[in-house]
DNA sequence: GATGAATGAGTGTTCATTCAT
DNA sequence: TATGAATGAACACTCATTCAT
């Protein structure tokens, strides 16, 4: 399938990619690699909540705009494993998860993937498909501050 | 797979279950049947707070005892696809975020897609082993209550 | 699909017939058997046209009736070859042929093959389904007598 | 079978044909493509006989020479019933029936089905094996011209 | 750097048959 | 007599991967 999206020969494919696993690797390490530098600035600003919230922002948008990554990258079974046992990719979301639950130690880990579980399955639901990108973006921020207990009553 | 997990002949498989959807929506009936009682108890009470709570409460518990039953029916493309076009299950489903979610109209779509993929997520993701089945179960309980902002502060 | 036409279990057809093959001898000897009285009427009355010609009637009959029938015996890969091997069958065969072709030797066996094929062909096609029975009859008689060059014209 | 037969791997086939059917759809126009010269040329020439007769020739000629490809053509169910959905084979199949049938309307639905079912049988059957190619071509021809009434007494 | 051809291991499914009860 | 459960062997098809060119 990929082959066929990209125009080119499974084989050409496999001549840059020695295999499946890397084609996953490749991909979800550029496409979050666009996080990084919300990611560094919030974790500059420490505990502000304003700049966990930047994030948060950040990341629904990508959610919403690149549905069929998220989905691929939560969902799929074999990327799911694949990425687990990718230090890197884990180290990435540690920082994330730690930055927007605000540190909260070893229960980090089922807050974050709440929270991530969450808006993937909100964007890959079938019937979200007619609700539009600003109403969905809306509405998970809303729900994810809630779910995250970040409430930003006028300080920062 | 599973003729070898269970350690008997395809065929004997298929002599039970006339086609793989056949197994997947035996399982399923079996299980989500279970939470059927509940369900039917906050339907009779109404708008009451308590009774939203508590189907909430078995809803986690059987989603922490069975993780990979979740995981199947939340995450495995061919089941979702499947039980996506299975009526009674559609319905099921519908009854129970109506319940949860407190009526809240179409936008209740939304707010079941986060809340499913919330808890399946978390009872799903690889860390979440270490944690005892009680932590996960009070903290999801905890985390799910404020995603649905069911306070339960006094009144019922 | 036998058994659940009939309406019991396969292993019930199992313990009648200890093969698929002894159903379909069975079953062909039974429906070929009606034939048995037409064709000893015509090997008595030997080189008579009327007899050879009141025999082809009844084959085509049978054939236009009992168009599964036909098709099976005639086109299903397994019961071609298991009839080709039954020596009960297969002298049935050769005295109506005989009757039919009017002992023509082994040239016989070419003709016979060819009026069966084509009677057979003819009912069975998808597309015979909107002609009526009677065209059908008088049809397939018609060109039988002529692929037989047996002519009616007064004598008998 | 196939690949068994070719000594390959099945998924070797499924390199070449996407589908079972593509395999059948591809040997099928190969081999019917060859009638396509002779097709022309008689419908050039309308209404003469000498014209159709020489398809007929050409026909009988190749199922005496390709007796496998026939059988599998005509009486595999799977086989048929794929061609009958496949319009291009239609379209070639009734171009042929008009030509050697002399255009008779509906009923050549009947008299197409006859003569297909003749050649067919007669050139598939087990104990035809033992005659040689000429004999059964030159009685296959004869019987044929019978069954069409394609008289060809001189004229053309 | 790319291609076409091939492969092993699997998946969902059917079918003729067996066997203990 | 009949049944339910099981089986081996096949079949149509897919997928990740390899390799000679």
């Amino acid at each position: 399938m990929i082959a066929d999206a990209v125009g080119i020969t499974k084989a050409a494919i496999y001549h840059q990619f020695r295999t499946k696993s890397n084609i996953v690797l490749a991909v979800t390490e550029r496409e979050l690699g666009r996080l990084a530098p919300a990611l560094e600035e919030a974790e500059a600003h420490g505990d502000q909540l304003q700049a966990r919230d930047e994030l948060l922002v950040r990341v629904i948008d990508m959610a919403v705009r690149d549905r069929r990554l998220v989905r691929t990258l939560q969902f799929d079974p074999v990327v799911v494993r694949l990425l687990a046992e990718h230090e890197p990719f884990q180290r990435l979301m540690e920082r994330l998860y730690r930055v927007l639950l605000g540190d909260t130690g070893d229960d980090g880990r089922i807050e974050g993937a709440m929270l991530s579980g969450a808006i993937s399955s909100a964007v890959m639901h079938p019937l979200v498909g007619d609700i539009d990108d600003d109403t969905l973006r809306t509405k998970l921020t809303d729900m994810s501050r809630r779910l995250l207990d970040l409430r930003l009553d006028g300080s920062g």
